[in-house]
DNA sequence: CGCGATTTGTGCACCTCTTCACAAGCGCCT
DNA sequence: AGGCGCTTGTGAAGAGGTGCACAAATCGCG
């Protein structure tokens, strides 16, 4: 499930507060979760609580890292130095959390050879013989949109099968390839949405405002973390 | 739906490109989704699709800005200037759909006063003043967790209903605030439990694995674009 | 040793989202 | 004008996720 990596991190957090156990209402809370749905989340990797405990943190944080191949220090490979690419490059919460950038590559000449946070810039064609050093196992896409299919394209070709894109493109690769996608100027639309939404209905409370604001159903737009009550 | 950006940044392709009407099969196809989804996603913001020709582009886009509230350019406000916040400052993803970010905020005395792409780092206890004068609508958080949920705070006290936070850790905020988070390393998580359960798979083709590696059903998790055919 | 408080694990109902399949509508060609 | 092919819009079926409510299990205390 895509929720593990939240529970792992509340998890840290709780180990690092001292806490021994937690029961899954304290970690749900924690997290925003429902605890039923949390327990069932755990119960699918083995149950590992203690009925009238809870759970053992530090056994919980192992088994969830294991269940993550988390046990392994991975190395990602960074394709694409520009604005973005700098900042992950330099982003600490990726080290602290087990993953390794283990290169960084661009197409442009004049970015190769310089140094960023300890490492330098390589040409992307460089790529079957980074990944075969370094033993990368995920790729990172920070390039333009443009260039992202072909760096997909290299990065199959040399056998990675994990890729995180940055650029705001899909991406089409063959079976067996996973491509996780973050375009942060979709996540601003989506707020925006929220927010004409909630103009609209401020503005027209009675009517409900026009068919074009007033959608149908739920609106839901998952992921989206709301309200938390205490 | 959280799925009308990705028509927008498709249809705005296709504009591009010259098309002047989409089926819905095609359109689909670009974003990677099931055109009946695409077509019932449509039809819930007014039939805007003639039969047997399909969408007008052009009149897609606006509809579908309309209802995303894009008609204005919103105003967001940055706060945390840090590695990750350096390169939000300039990323020109934001600016090209419909974003200006209007203000660099920070809590660190020594950022405040410098100055990043054309932007002055002003402190965040200005942020009463600059929300009223740039009529910010949107805040990003790209502070340090432990800093996020004070941020928060300030952010929701001055008026801000819509947040985006790139800190990994959940925040809480009253009702009518909507949050919705990027966290960079969970992504990078999710890749590597598919990688290590593809390894595992691969290693123990008879037995499916442990109990840990083989999750039951389907291990679904939502947004990941993979495989898209043709 | 037994009992009560507490917490996990889970069956069941519900609800949303997805997908298929098809009728209705539109344009074009004859 | 009429028919044909293509595309939309939508009803219905299916799948999957969610949350409630409760039985089973464990610990601490008298």
């Amino acid at each position: 499930m895509s929720r593990l990596p939240e529970y792992l991190r509340a998890l840290h957090a709780l180990a690092d507060a001292g806490h021994e156990t937690v029961s899954s209402e304290g970690l749900a809370s924690a997290v925003g979760v429902n605890s039923a749905k949390l327990r069932k989340d755990l119960s699918h990797l083995g149950s590992y609580g203690t009925r009238g405990v809870g759970y053992d943190v530090a056994l919980l944080i192992d088994q969830i890292e294991s269940v993550l191949g988390l046990t392994q220090c991975r190395a990602v490979a960074l394709v694409g130095v520009g604005n973005l690419g700098h900042a992950l490059a330099g982003y600490d919460g990726f080290a602290s959390r087990g993953f390794q950038i283990a290169a960084l590559l661009d197409a442009d000449p004049s970015r190769v050879g310089e140094e960023i946070h300890g490492l330098v810039v390589r040409h992307v064609d460089e790529l079957p013989r980074v990944v075969a050093e370094e033993s990368i196992s995920i790729g990172v896409i920070a390039t333009p949109a443009p260039a992202a299919q072909a760096v997909a394209d290299q990065l199959v070709a040399v056998g990675v099968t994990s890729i995180l894109n940055f650029a705001p493109c899909v991406l089409s690769v063959p079976d067996g390839v996973d491509v996780r996608k973050v375009d942060l100027a979709i996540e601003l639309q989506i707020l925006s949405f929220h927010e004409h939404r909630k103009a609209s209905l401020i503005a027209l409370p009675a009517t409900g405002g026009s068919a074009l604001t007033a959608l149908p159903g739920g609106l839901a737009t998952p992921d989206t973390q709301e309200a938390i009550g205490t």
